[in-house]
DNA sequence: CAGGTTATATAAGCAGCTTAACTTTGTGGG
DNA sequence: CCCACAAAGTTAAGCTGCTTATATAACCTG
């Protein structure tokens, strides 16, 4: 099989799929305002996948950073707009007052649930299209590739 | 089977791997360097999609904004800062006189060839750990994605 | 309790994109 | 024939999301 090909094509279409991923949609501004919430809100890629790892609990600033795949200072910026928007919180841990604790604001959990599937619609869709095989295999491939290219950047495990 | 959960780790994964796929790696820059030509070159994604574009013939301002899926533009940056480092060339379409036609300087077809190489590497190892069918699905789920997010950004086909 | 390390935050700066406005070239009806 | 409008590209201005370097506070160890 020619997998150059396939190789290409993905260089091709990996970039072109962030930019449409990262163009903000008007949709969840329209959920957040519906709550009485500032309007002006852009929710980006980052900001979802913070939402996305406080499902399975509190993290700290350093965690947040770590699954979302920034540095540090980028995750405190994550967490600011999206304490700034009411939506999460944050306060020091007891066991080491270093450590900062994020979490769900009380009652934004569902907020926030609300503004994720906006965001996994168009995956969801996409998802349909395939078999259950399929839809394995995307995101099989999507961690080999992030492990890979973790590995040509560097990182450490 | 539990899509929702293959949604969500591809929300997850996906900004990840395009903050890895963006990370400038120094490799690119060795190989340039090794031609002669300055050393401070930074090849992002973008510009990457305009070597491989180019490897099917000449192609036109606009039409490389669209292939990439950029603003007109942004593909001017794209290709000023290649032009810049003697990598393409611009000349104007006989045909129509507003269209600027961009291809390869001559002699450098072979030295993009290099760099796509290097950015392809770790594409290819992860590939390598696929099955055939996995390798088709994952690339056949990257289309689906892109439209689908394209049709959500209100795309015109 | 001094000195080093760790967790977070602040500051400064950069790359890549966007929209808006401008220039040049092409086109079609009076 | 020419004038108004459309299209291709560029320039300008501005924003977002990241990075590294630096600062601050808390913890830990000899």
């Amino acid at each position: 099989m020619d997998r150059e090909r396939l190789v290409d094509e993905t260089l091709m279409l990996l970039p072109t799929l962030m930019r449409l991923v990262e163009r903000p949609s008007p949709v969840e501004m329209g959920e957040i305002a519906r709550r009485g919430l500032a309007t002006d809100v852009q929710v980006s890629p980052g900001h979802i996948q913070v939402l996305i790892a406080l499902t399975r609990g509190p993290r700290s600033v350093g965690q947040l950073a770590e699954e979302v795949g920034v540095s540090p200072p980028a995750a405190t910026q994550l967490v600011d707009k999206l304490a700034e928007h009411g939506m999460v919180d944050r306060h020091s841990d007891p066991a080491d007052r270093r450590v900062v604790l994020v979490d769900y604001v009380a009652g934004m959990r569902e907020v926030a649930s609300r503004i994720v599937e906006d965001r996994r619609r168009p995956l969801h869709d996409a998802m349909s299209k395939m078999t259950d095989v399929e839809a394995l295999a995307f995101v099989k491939g999507l961690r080999l590739l992030a492990r890979s290219f973790g590995a040509e950047a560097g990182e450490e495990v």
